[in-house]
DNA sequence: TATGAATGAGCGTTCATTCAT
DNA sequence: TATGAATGAACGCTCATTCAT
């Protein structure tokens, strides 16, 4: 499905995929020609042919990989801790350190590649909720414990997902700081009045 | 920057870029050919650029225009409110309206637009950063009067800015209501165990 | 079905058929670059496709018309005649000499462009199956007036249009007499033994 | 100018030179790649340029090949019979028997050699002429013997090659039958009215 | 001012050919 | 000698932009 077969140089096809990364994350994907992902490669445009099917398909399997790498990063980092409190702290702050370790990330999340086919939009929608899944469990197992009041687990799942954006330019991680979000989404904004009585 | 100098039809100007906006919404950048928006719009194709010297002009002068109408709406209508948790609440109500009476709106969040310069990269945080001030100076006030605890209220600005991505898809605003996530963004995640003591 | 509607320039679209026609007939369909016809007619590459939706369509139409061409010239004159033999040595006679005023049509015999798809292939078929039919029909109304023998008419006028390739390089009209190949076809090739008794 | 000096493996030349064939002849010149001719050959891609120096050169050959090995077996067939008439009439059935044995090499004929380059094309004319004079010499035997009335021995053995085209689809073998064309072109088509006399 | 016919730069993809092994 | 991974020239088609009217 995402590559010709079997291929002779799996290094080579590494090497194309970080181009791809690095190229496609600056430029977008319209903008991106396929022969400057072969330059970035130190290749030629033709080979690059051998490894995927399309150009198009170049962008999917990038995508694939470095959200599998993400994620997979992400979730062994938080199998590490038990309490669902630790593991939504861990989730921000490994995602930060990403950000900051990799600042193509960043970029890439600037791009929007939903509108590169339908197919591809529902591919990424897909992914999405499947990570809005994984940390909606986390939350519910929270509940579970009681360490959360009870409360709709995919809409905060969401909420924390979507905060992530906190981080992204302009507001760039130097101005936030982790433990701040974290606070304020645990412990809301109001003033807990009643809980004060 | 934006068009030629002046032109004799200022309504005709208007016109064109609620096309623009119709079109690229529904089709993106690339896949959409000035001549629909000349379509669209009810005149030829060459006039398009009697207005805009440029597509890509085109779409930055849309963009600018849609989010200062958006954002006018929305100030215009907190203003109408003096209560600084009503006026939150009031802001993610007015955002989700928008969203459902403009479905457009939707998809222009979906849409690649790599190729913005730096030029409207910059007029874009500018833009951003007002509307985070706005709602931080409403945060602000609501903690001058004790509704809301001493927070960073930069912060939580740019986490309810960031948490109105909850209603775009694939979470379409069916899924969750402004209550839930109001009532979420206001009270916080843990049980409130050690204030009930 | 063949272009793509109203056109703005009937001449512009009859100059390009033209270049088609010379410049597929020298070179064949594949070698033929679509810059190189538009070249032949003093336009820009893009301004075929105004006028062809494809370089496929392109050769489609232009073998139409050269064969609607050839073909009313041909029945044109043919219908001037009415005793079938004289009709049958008429049409050897137009033919030859379209090939001598038009060399190029020569050459676009040798081509076969039958290999272009399936379709197109189909398409050449029933061409030649209705040219096939039309001179059949003249046979079948010489064996009706008595002239010609009893016999499969089908495969006479087959025999008559293969028989046009003699005229063909590298034996060409100069070589042998239009003459000549109708007395050979009316009365064979046999010495007529009992005829002489 | 055919190959590439001396070979170690003829048999290995032979063997691709019927893999073209085969190929060549079911898919044409320019939907074959070289590979695939490789493939069928059971040989690496690269070989191929061992034994010819480019895939025109390749069809060159393959087609000097075929026309070789098909004359050869006419001529010897025919060197088999004494009789002028029987020669011509086993020619066509011979003809005729190896279109049906060897479909490819019907299909050899539908397909676009336009871009032969002179040298090659001189060579076929050759060929033909050659044919041609074979046919027109057996053609004087049976002038001189009475059986055939004098006539353009050159014209009737142009005529008589250009008559096996009768057979090539979409008038396949099974429409016409060889007796019928035999007949018709030993006996004319006109009713031999004075002959009745 | 307004038009839309004309243009040609631009790009994804293929595949004949090469060459390191 | 044999291979097949690598290459890059080539080309059909699109569409933003121009300009004659």
């Amino acid at each position: 499905m995402s590559d010709n077969g079997i291929h002779p140089d799996a290094g080579k096809r590494q090497k194309i995929l970080e181009s791809a990364f690095a190229v496609f994350s600056q430029k977008g994907y319209q903008q991106t020609k396929v022969e400057e992902v072969a330059q970035h490669a130190g290749i030629g445009k033709g080979t690059v042919y051998l490894y995927f099917t399309s150009k198009e398909e170049l962008l999917r399997e990038m995508l694939k990989a470095m959200i599998k790498k993400y994620l997979s990063e992400l979730k062994q980092k938080l199998a590490e801790e038990t309490d669902p409190w630790a593991k939504l702290k861990v989730m921000y702050t490994i995602h930060v350190s990403l950000l900051q370790e990799n600042p193509s990330l960043v970029q890439l999340h600037l791009h929007d590649f939903a509108f590169v086919n339908d197919q591809f939009r529902s591919w990424l929608e897909t992914e999405k909720e499947d990570f809005v899944n994984h940390i909606a469990a986390i939350i519910e197992s929270g509940i579970q414990t009681g360490q959360f009041r009870p409360l709709n687990a995919k809409l905060a799942a969401a909420l924390i997902i979507s905060s992530l954006g906190v981080f992204l330019p302009p507001h760039s991680s130097e101005c936030f700081s982790v433990d701040e979000l974290v606070d304020l989404l645990f412990h809301g904004m109001s003033r807990r009045v009643s809980a004060q009585a």
